[in-house]
DNA sequence: TTGCTCCTCACGTCACGTGAGGTGGC
DNA sequence: TTGCTCCTCACGTCACGTGAGGTGGC
């Protein structure tokens, strides 16, 4: 509009916002943030109104939102909001779930870990009675998922299936009670 | 060890254990698990030694594990399993975090977008509004962040920022207090 | 002989990061 | 003239997904 507007180059915009010039070039090249204007050498040169959208941008990327989703919101008038927002929270809900019992799994293994510090041989085992065991508890899950884990069991050979059970109890024989108990709680408890 | 001993392909052992068969294909390129051995025409079997390391690496995944962690852990017998899932944990905690935070706002969103269904611009200015009221509710972070918001505010004309002043000032209006007390709460509470 | 499974390329995904090699403005 | 910023390729990331085109075993 006005000759006289404040302007600005990718490094200047790139530091008053805290992204990087790469960035910008990636929004320029998939024609998200075009620049209003290019300088006789062909520098890029970003004008209010730009810089007012890259603010948009780095809100909606704050929600989570794809770089695809927001060029629909911000370039098309016929996107249906509401419905974008119903599936984003609904992702972000079913990955605050998941992380949850992530965090809960790995606070219990670092719990064991605190007072021994074995060998990736026995960390291993212990990964895998700790995935045995969440399997254990919650039974509807482990119904409804597959039976993938039992037939796997019912094809190894009673020698192979011994030896499993009996890596996993010389595993867990090294636990207190109170430890296990413990584990138990941090993987049921708030999840 | 034994010739007798039960053999999988790569689709029945993707189909027993719920991977896919690119997956298994995946593995056998990084060399994570490669199968023991080949049939003449070059189709892969796996062994009863392969399964299990299928088991061990799909439990580790289930821990968040990186495919290189994975080998690192199962290969070689140097790994410090300790400082590993401390990482891997303090990762985690960081994320869940995140994901905490980006559900409450989504969720506030979703509030305010279940009493109307504003157009896409009032959507972005919404958006915007809240991310400017999470600046403000946490002093301490946007202190200790950057001054970014705040330099670029202040790169705004008078003219501009009366605008973008209206346009929030429009946006909430349109919501009873009740329902900006909700956001809040949203926002602050059960972060 | 017909299916179904198996094989090996090889490009695509998502949002950039990271050089490589060269030019322009103060 | 020296720096610093700018430019455009173009490959790499991570864990596979998805065809493309062809072969092998029941």
């Amino acid at each position: 509009m006005d000759e006289n507007e404040r302007q600005w180059t990718v490094g200047e915009l790139a530091e008053a916002t805290g992204v990087t010039v790469r960035t910008l070039h990636h929004y320029d090249e998939i024609a998200l943030l075009t620049p209003t204007s290019r300088s006789a050498a062909g520098h890029r040169r970003y004008a209010a109104a730009d810089v007012r959208r890259l603010h948009r941008i780095a809100a909606l990327r704050g929600f989570g939102f794809t770089l695809a989703q927001i060029a629909g919101v911000l370039d098309s008038g016929e996107t249906d909001v509401r419905a974008l927002v119903d599936q984003q929270l609904a992702q972000a809900e079913d990955r605050l779930a998941k992380v949850r019992r992530l965090c809960a799994s790995l606070r219990s293994v670092a719990l064991a870990l605190a007072v021994t510090n074995p060998s990736p041989e026995m960390f291993v085992q212990l990964i895998e009675g700790m995935t045995a065991m969440e399997n254990a508890y919650s039974r509807e899950e482990l119904e409804a998922m597959t039976e993938h884990r039992r037939r796997m069991t019912e094809q190894l050979t009673p020698e192979e299936f011994a030896a499993m059970a009996e890596r996993r109890r010389a595993m867990f024989e090294q636990l207190t009670p109170e430890q296990i108990e413990a584990m138990r709680r941090a993987r049921n408890g708030a999840g």
